[in-house]
DNA sequence: AAGTGGTCTAGACCACGTG
DNA sequence: ACGTGGTCTAGACCACTTC
């Protein structure tokens, strides 16, 4: 049921329209000669699908998706399986997939708390992005785990909510991984996002130092921080199979954002960011 | 290499043994009769040999576990994926896969870390009584769900480290609970194990949010915190059995004291108090 | 009966780390 | 150069659900 005789052309029809770039509706083809693995690009894919709510009236069945991509069943399966561990879609033997309503605001393991705090808070995520480059920086190569000289992407962008500045965030990544980034426009993309479609890198692990300091006058000047008002610190290291991705380093304003931490008995516990609630 | 040219029996070598059943040392067989998948009875073997220290020596190659249990390589990884996904082995592309040292010591639910802090952070648990009294206060009658003048335990401390103060500690309990700890001294005591001990009162959920301020003259000077420099101001609402028992204000200094969080796929996160590890 | 996902096989080529 | 894990293919049979 509910085959495509969709008016949107399939891949394995034709290749009519094989230059095909710009955001148009259905499916976009798959690039053979992307370093890329075919899974990783099959798995961006749909999830591009999956967010421009194409699969409203269905997710299509393994079977499907090997003709239109023209992969192999086991390369079908291998993107679904991750797009299952992220709560996107669920399966169910003898019945096929369904998109799941939300994707889970608490996974299994992978919740991705911290890591979105700084990336988005839930808020539109504009930035102003005042860096942008290939730099070598000794210090933060020590971290990354490469050598003094190594060349990095920097990434420096403010953070705007609501059109005020939130915070400054500052992040390094290894060049050997992370060029392909260079082209996108941060102002309006979500650096992990673009890591996983770009580079195929996915963080699965990180470590963050929260600490609570009075920023200097450049700092309060650009966050346009008032006196007698602290701020954040936070540095990160992001791990992707082990090894070291990123970075950062985030400067946010003490007015606008506080932790939550939640701990119970039975449920463990949650960390999350948001605004302040009271005083 | 690491073949094994073992005094122990394999399995690819001879059917000789057949029946075993105890728990001999060395790869037992899988059961093709089973209703259970091969790839999950390999899991449960390998597991089983790795509670044994059987891998000290390394662990088999993908190869070698398709030879000695005589099934496709696919099944060897799909038990291989599932033993990495619970951080019981770690691979790495051209070099094998290696046993994990621990597997996290990450208990399920009940960690307290926060809740240990500032109630003790590995070090001498001095405190400086400053109060110790019954009050009333409006705003904090209302977050524990009391009326307005129900009478509060108030228990105000300097906690010390290393002789030197590390926070402000205020803390307000209803005095229909915890009126029993008026005749304790908390130079030197653990409130929550009093709170346990005295009134039967054992803290299982609570609530934390965690600001970065720029503290006042006053307390700046009781903390003795150069100028320049951060604090955090950490607010706590604890409950026993679903009932609010205890409110409680702290603001540590930012120069001897950071957050850490970590994160991991397989291990969930885990955030922990510790003195900055770095400037 | 037909279609789905779950399991399994026997190959193949490649990227990476080490000798 | 070699062995490792990573990816990919083209099949096959089975268990389960729905019709």
């Amino acid at each position: 049921m509910a085959k495509s005789e969709a008016p949107s052309p399939t891949l394995a029809s034709s290749k009519a329209s094989f230059s095909f770039d710009a955001p148009t509706p259905g499916p976009h083809p798959l690039d053979r000669e992307s370093p890329l693995p075919l899974w990783s690009q099959l798995q961006t894919e749909l999830t591009r699908r999956l967010k421009a709510e194409e699969f409203a009236e269905g997710f299509p069945t393994e079977q499907e998706l090997t003709v239109v991509y023209d992969v192999s069943r086991s390369t079908v399966r291998e993107a679904l399986r991750r797009l299952n561990e992220l709560g996107l879609i669920q399966g169910r033997r003898g019945q096929g997939r369904t998109v799941r309503a939300s994707p889970q605001p608490f996974r299994t393991g992978a919740l991705f708390n911290l890591i979105t705090i700084s990336e988005g808070m839930g808020l539109p995520a504009r930035s102003d992005v005042r860096a942008f480059e290939i730099r070598t920086d000794a210090a933060v190569a020590l971290r990354l785990a490469l050598g003094a000289d190594a060349p990095l992407v920097y990434l420096e962008r403010i953070r705007l909510a609501a059109g005020e500045p939130l915070a400054i965030d500052r992040a390094w990544l290894p060049a050997s991984l992370a060029a392909g980034l260079l082209e996108v426009d941060f102002s309006d993309a979500l650096l992990y996002e673009e890591l996983a479609a770009r580079c195929g890198i996915r963080p699965d692990a990180g470590k963050e130092y929260i600490r609570a300091i009075d920023p200097d006058a450049e700092s309060r000047g650009v966050l346009e921080l008032p006196d007698g008002t602290g701020a954040f610190q936070i540095e990160r290291l992001t791990l992707s199979d082990s090894i070291p991705v990123e970075w950062r380093s985030t400067i946010v304003r003490g007015d606008r954002f506080e932790l939550l931490a939640e701990w119970s008995m039975t449920s463990g516990m949650k960390l999350s960011g948001q605004v302040p609630s009271n005083t």
